[in-house]
DNA sequence: CAATGTTATGACACCGGTTACCATAGGTGA
DNA sequence: TCACCTATGGTAACCGGTGTCATAACATTG
């Protein structure tokens, strides 16, 4: 009986077909060519030291036998991954989504990877499952969107592993550089404004959970803006709840059960501004009538839901493009020292009008 | 004048702190147990080969110095990539980030990476883009779910390259094998069993693109649905839409705008069926008063609509778990002759009543 | 007891790229 | 003419793991 010839592996059923056999490599463009591999290499990394005229060849019979270099190969050589990590804790899909196009549209000119590492902020040991993953894979650079990204800790914790990074946040952090900044005080101020100009007086404001920095942001803009109209925000009327729909409806429903409700309520998010709509039918309140609804993110519910919602809008894919943008020139070794600002928009659309009472 | 010692490469401004220095390989672990390298290398991948004695020993050794092997390495030499592509062009966000986090619960457990690959099926040379994307990364698989997942010529490119994949469909296929498949059909009956039990016989569905073969499927099992009951569905009342929620507006314009309209419409997908809301409104008619809907999908939003909508519900998530577990299996070597259902179910909510005319 | 099989281990080449360092040819300045 | 650049490209080692094959020690068999 002849003996299997490789019974190294536990299992006998494996190496199931790459399929692939005949992968053009770089020994064989250098054959081909009748020079060494250094030399196909430095024309692959575009290195100055060939003259032109090898360069041309080669670099024809590289197009001719369609060569392209194994990504993994030069990942080991250049102890780099090429991989471009996002960890996340938004809970809203449409901002993870549009945050990941944005990312892919700059990477997709690159040999640079997408890989994501959704994580649950609640969690006590979210920052090892964070590290764990940039230790093993060693990605070439990590995006972080709020609230991961108001981590300082965490982002201390990767500098020391030596992982490059982006973040992208709405608050102060320790290190005020390799960030995206979106102004969300100034938003928060602009839908005040637009709440004060209609004519409120009674204004309510639901915002995200103490654990998200930008919630602090946000109510903090708002008070602000409404200041300037020589209105206070009461803290009566200042609730927190958990950026998702259920907190919204549960939070609004609490506002609008008062003997003296609100007429105009701002809420931290999208999500839970649209709990309000639901809240508001139940106590039998027309929006904008009885009831103005102001959100935030722009999320495209926010066109879809009737009366459409008013909202304050962030160009989450511009944002995910500029971070992968600015984390390519980080890797390459340019100013880390940037901060680039985003400046948020208010929607006038039609969940708010003049109080009427 | 020193020379610069290496002035390989064009700029010179590179090599950034990789930062990590001194991290353990398989050298050190073999040095430290005075064993072979590939001794170690028998131990991190579980072959029987190893005495008891020296497996505890060595073992012990790489739990004292926290030795993970390097993913990138072991890439190379097992040639395969440890990367899961997931081709998708579905312009819900709610779907995709569904099917991520299915997949991504699945992959948790393994060095296995999800990279992204998002495509736009209109464009004519998609195909050339997944079939680059796998050539130049070799992923050990790809997950493709519907309306990638129905193009078999592209099935077939990934064959001929030797890519393993798993395909998320609800029609027939080529290759009737490696799917999860999805029921839409018996999803579509049961909506139109639904809405003839209510007594509905004026009924309308708004499908999605013909581009779309799951389309095609809603409708056969929609019609089927009705036919139990005796009702037809008349051409006159069956529109294509994109699946967007624009164009279910637009295709429910249509329908409310007739004299005889129709007094419940289904509709392909939630996107559209949440279009036919802002319609209704357009057109002051009260759902479900004077208009039945229900949609397809029961996408987050169904629930926090008002009224709630009435929807065929598909576990997603659990679909991308399951699809991304069959690729593990089949990327071992296990039987590829699988097809696992799943049936959907429909959800009854607020968009649904008797007719009142 | 010799022949054979089995188990545990190691030496070494290799995966497909990279860098460090060296060798050569031709051109320059002293 | 000799020393010395500069441009070009080759050799070998390496990145951190893998497979192949050889071998020693021990167990089993006829």
């Amino acid at each position: 009986m002849a003996r299997k010839e490789n019974s190294d592996r536990p299992s006998g059923l494996d190496d199931i077909g790459t399929g692939i056999e005949g992968r053009v490599t770089i020994n064989d463009i250098a054959r081909l060519a009748n020079v060494s591999k250094k030399t196909v290499s430095r024309i692959i990394n575009r290195s100055p030291l060939v003259s032109e005229e090898t360069r041309k060849r080669v670099e024809a019979i590289i197009a001719e036998h369609g060569f392209r270099p194994d990504p993994q190969a030069r990942a080991l050589a250049f102890r780099k991954s090429y991989l471009i990590g996002l960890a996340y804790d938004n809970p809203s899909p449409q901002y993870v989504v549009n945050m990941q196009r944005g990312i892919l549209d700059a990477l997709s000119v690159t040999d640079y990877q997408l890989v994501l590492q959704p994580v649950d902020r609640t969690n006590p040991n979210y920052q090892e499952e964070i590290c764990l993953f940039v230790e093993r894979h060693r990605p070439s650079g990590m995006i972080m969107p709020p609230s991961v990204s108001e981590d300082d800790a965490l982002a201390h914790k990767l500098e020391e592993l030596g992982c490059n990074y982006v973040r992208i946040a709405s608050v102060e952090l320790d290190e005020p550089y390799r960030m995206i900044r979106t102004q969300d005080a100034e938003g928060a101020a602009q839908a005040a404004r637009h709440l004060a100009t209609l004519g409120h007086k009674r204004i309510a404001h639901i915002h995200g959970p103490k654990s998200f920095r930008s919630a602090h942001e946000r109510l903090y803009g708002f008070r602000n803006g409404l200041a300037e109209f020589g209105i206070e925000l009461e803290s009566s009327l200042t609730l927190e709840a958990g950026y998702t729909f259920d907190s919204g409806v549960q939070a609004a429903d609490n506002l609008l059960s008062r003997a003296k409700r609100p007429t105009a309520i701002f809420a931290g998010n999208d999500e839970m501004a649209i709990g309000i709509y639901t809240s508001a039918r139940k106590a039998g309140l027309s929006v904008p009538e009885d009831l103005s609804i102001v959100g935030f993110d722009d999320t495209p519910m926010a066109a879809r839901i009737w009366p459409q919602l008013t909202t304050v809008k962030l160009p989450i894919r511009e944002m995910g493009q500029e971070a992968a943008t600015r984390l390519l020139a980080q890797l390459r070794g340019e100013n880390t020292k940037f901060v680039k600002e985003f400046t948020p928009e208010i929607i006038v659309r039609q969940s708010t009008a003049r109080p009427n009472s």
